[in-house]
RNA sequence: GCGAGAGUGGCGGAACGGUAGACGCGCCGGCCUUAGGAGCCGGUGCCCGCAAGGGCGUGGGGGUUCGACUCCCCCCUCUCGCACCA
């Protein structure tokens, strides 16, 4: 090779300044605030509207790599649709009420508001550094009172629907910190602040009834199959969790009271040889005192008392106490033994069940544990007989019923269908839909979070604070270490109010919100934060909504979204929204691991984005995410190169400069591949696959860099380029459209470069000869060529001549012009 | 156990059923340099061969096809969710 490029290169590199992202990214940062620059269009901009949103912040701490990732994939996004010619609405908040914040404030003795609003500023100059093209002037934190009175608000919508209630429920407790614990902070059945064993509490709390939407939260996914990740859509299924089966009410023969059971499976009915009741089931205690065994009862309640929710060992035992008492099955009138056991769980279907050892699993382990009798009423199809003695395992499948009264012979499935309307008909069961899906708990005995709006009158109960009362405002001075009760019920100026309805003395509630109620309708909120009249302005909602693309972790996959969807199709029920789903697109960005591990600041492996910022650049940082894998790929940052990203956008700097200077038409193949670049890139951004994107575009960098070596032009080249990379690396982009290609306005404001679909094509293709499916040449050959010409062509080959040797075709596959297959005998 | 997804060079990763490994990291060689951890040019799946070329290669085994990383069946491994859901 020559060597003359290179010492061209070095001279024109002595002149040039080098690529320095500290010289660049402050400067356009301040430019683009100041400019107002990614501000959404109002009613008037013509435009159509996209509205991009990522999944808000919780301001823990700083910016680590792990929101680098995430915002860095939705702001391509935002700004590939701008210059689409989209009007854009990315906005960006603050999840900024919740645990973390009382717990850091109990450590370091400084008040939660201090604390949060700390990180928040800190994380809003990361986003500024970071080129974030978010509109600032709709910025919301869920913690300020403007906000979150409107959180209040919807508490109440919820409250006056019915769809809030009060109730008493099972909770995590510590007794060491001596308060409630969310599912998520019991490790192991130990508290995670100090390791004590948590225990079970019942405490009244407040729920949300999202059970009451179960059958739509499940209908309304099919149109979010293919625009949200698979895996989501089938999460969310399994955690509603829909069974289709039938009630079957039994008897107690002993009161004659009835004891309806829930059965996916009723052509087991014949099969039931006892009857087993949760702990936990209202009538057990009652029921145990006829059979004279409240003792050896209350002996299970106690240790299930004590034994943490989380902790399943308890109920995987087979234990369990004879009532005395018995049951009367409903299709022949045999009475069974009724038991209570802690495998039954109080939390689903109806806190009893049918014992049908023959064909469940845990109904079999219980009767050979208990020593009952296991009877056989389904078998497999064409078998002889199952004997019961020698059975080692329950037979769960479908089959044909036997020792079934009339039903013998029926099979599977038809024989469910067949039970089930003959309950109906016989009134003793009916279909019926069971759901895993539980209510929502929404109330925390926590200090930061938003109060409850709600008045306990000794004479109305609880009754709904006026909406022109809202906020209650957390009051400032509280001890929130953990009590026992919320923090606010110390705070007796708090606690005394006066009931709404009557004047009556009363008593505020002083439970506060699950954080996720805040962000079950932030995307409402970002479209008119300032309205101080009312949660969201209808007209601007009908403006943006739904969100067309929303960017954020698999690990919200079932809490928010679900949360999200419940509370939409609510408001759509309260005739305040016009659309039952608020989210048509979801991407899942994967998570940013180091070492392959999950970066945690515990082991100590937390890449902090400050630091990789201040060592590479923003753009540096950005393109070498987005070019490690694609999107929803899990990263780890030890093993990508952002030295490699920074070469190669010192290569793109030094090319562009150099090819600024130039003028005239670029080369033909220059041209063609310019254009080629411009529609495989395109085609790569609308998949998301700005990995395979970024790649083109490096080859598009060597494209220039030779035709500047060759002493061509590569201006209009190099502008396609900045402009393609101007989503990608904005600072970078900015600063050589207008600095080095001389360009007045912003990149940013561009239109996306178009293509020539002729120039795209590629005007020389391979043509692949093979014989016997195996390649023995490769000819250069136009596109447009005919089938007989590139069999003659490919006959032609000498080496393919040579393989043909001896041998007989019997079959030519020509598929001009890329392929030409010769089967050989 | 159930459900979902994934297994491709030393590594991250590319490949409408039609050139496997684009692009990058790393490594090797060259150029330029007083020097270079800068830049530029080239090479780089494994095996045989000076080369031309050939053989083998996408977790394993079958199948469909002129042709399979891609489609179908069975198996193995890994990751993630859920997990006594009656």
């Amino acid at each position: 090779m020559d060597a003359s490029p290179a010492s061209e290169s070095r001279s024109e590199m002595e002149r040039m300044v080098p690529y320095d992202p500290d010289q660049i990214e402050p400067k356009w940062q301040e430019r683009w605030e100041a400019e107002g620059r990614y501000r959404a269009g109002g009613p008037e901009d013509p435009r159509p509207k996209f509205y991009a949103l990522d999944m808000f912040s919780y301001p823990s701490g700083d910016l680590h790599m792990g929101h680098a990732e995430a915002f860095a994939i939705g702001d391509v996004l935002a700004r590939y649709r701008w210059m689409q010619g989209y009007n854009v609405l990315h906005p960006i908040g603050w999840d900024s009420f919740g645990l973390p914040a009382e717990n850091a404030a109990i450590k370091r003795g400084i008040h939660p508001r201090e604390w949060t609003y700390a990180n928040i500023e800190q994380q809003a100059a990361s986003f500024r550094q970071y080129g974030m093209s978010f509109d600032w002037t709709r910025r919301l934190h869920t913690s300020d009172p403007e906000y979150y009175r409107w959180t209040q608000w919807l508490f109440l919508k919820l409250f006056e629907m019915g769809l809030a209630y009060r109730k008493n429920a099972p909770t995590n407790w510590c007794p060491t910190d001596a308060t409630v614990l969310a599912n998520e902070q019991v490790i192991n059945g130990l508290c995670e602040r100090c390791d004590t064993p948590v225990v079970r509490k019942d405490l009244t709390q407040w729920f949300f009834k999202i059970t009451d939407y179960a059958e739509r939260l499940l209908d309304d996914m099919a149109p979010l199959e293919g625009a949200w990740p698979e895996r989501v859509l089938t999460m969310q299924r399994n955690w509603i969790g829909r069974s289709e089966g039938s009630e079957v009410t039994f008897e107690i023969a002993e009161t004659g009271e009835a004891m309806t059971v829930f059965t996916t499976r009723p052509d087991t009915l014949w099969g039931v040889t006892f009857f087993v009741l949760a702990p936990e089931h209202p009538q057990v205690l009652a029921l145990a005192s006829i059979g004279g065994v409240q003792d050896e009862v209350q002996t299970i309640l106690d240790r299930l008392q004590a034994t943490p929710l989380t902790n399943r060992e308890q109920a995987e035992s087979r234990e369990g106490v004879r009532l005395g008492v018995h049951a009367v099955n409903p299709v022949n009138g045999e009475k069974v033994p009724v038991f209570v056991a802690p495998y039954v769980l109080m939390e689903y279907g109806t806190g009893a069940v049918m014992g049908v050892p023959g064909h469940d699993q845990r109904d079999f382990e219980f009767a050979r544990a208990q020593g009952l009798e296991v009877r056989v009423v389904i078998e497999p199809e064409g078998s002889e007989g199952v004997d019961p003695a020698t059975m080692t395992e329950a037979f769960p499948h479908q089959g044909v019923m036997v020792r079934s009264g009339p039903f013998d012979g029926v099979e599977s499935p038809a024989s469910i269908q067949a039970v089930i309307e003959w309950l109906e008909a016989e009134g003793k069961g009916r279909r019926a839909i069971s759901y895993r899906l539980r209510d929502w708990l929404i109330s925390r005995q926590r200090y930061w979070g938003a109060p409850i709006p709600i008045i306990h009158c000794p004479e109305h109960g609880e009754v709904a604070v006026p909406e022109e009362d809202l906020p209650v405002k957390l009051p400032h001075n509280v001890d929130f270490s953990p009590q026992g009760a919320s923090p606010l019920a110390t705070v007796e100026e708090f606690v005394q109010a006066s009931c709404p309805m009557c004047g009556a003395d009363a008593r505020r509630e002083t439970d506060t919100m699950d954080t996720f109620v805040d962000s079950s309708w932030y995307f409402l909120r970002y479209l008119s934060p300032d309205d101080g009249t009312r949660a969201f302005d209808p007209v601007e909602v009908e403006r943006w909504m739904p969100v067309d693309q929303y960017t954020g972790g698999v690990e919200h996959a079932i809490l928010h979204l679900l949360y999200s969807r419940f509370v939409t199709k609510a408001l759509y029920d309260a005739g305040m929204l016009s659309f039952t789903e608020p989210f048509l697109r979801l991407q899942n960005q994967g998570q940013v691991i180091m070492q392959g591990a999950a970066m945690s600041k515990s082991r100590g492996n937390l890449v902090e984005f400050a630091e990789e910022r201040a060592k590479y650049g923003a753009d540096v940082v950005r393109v070498t995410m987005l070019f490690a894998s694609p999107p929803e790929d899990d990263v780890d940052w030890a093993t990508v190169s952002a030295e490699g990203t920074r070469s190669w956008l010192g290569r793109v700097w030094r090319a562009v400069h150099q090819a600024a200077e130039t003028s005239g038409e670029l080369s033909e193949d220059l041209r063609r591949f310019t254009h080629r670049t411009i529609s495989r890139v395109t085609e790569d951004f609308d998949r998301f696959k700005y990995n395979t994107a970024i790649a083109r575009l490096m080859e598009l960098t060597t494209e220039i860099r030779h035709a500047l070596d060759a002493g061509g032009p590569a201006r209009e080249a190099a502008e396609k380029l900045v402009l393609m990379l101007a989503p990608l690396a904005p600072f970078l982009a900015e600063e050589l459209w207008r600095e080095a290609l001389g360009n007045e306005e912003s990149v940013h404001v561009q239109s996306w470069p178009e293509f020539d679909e002729g120039l795209a094509a590629q005007q020389r293709v391979n043509l692949i000869v093979q014989v016997d499916g195996k390649v023995r040449d490769r000819i250069e050959v136009s596109p447009d060529i005919a089938e007989d010409d590139a069999v003659a062509l490919a006959t032609a080959s000498e080496n393919v001549q040579r393989h043909l040797e001896g041998r007989e075709i019997v079959r030519v596959i020509a598929r001009p012009p890329k392929l030409v297959n010769f089967v050989t005998r």
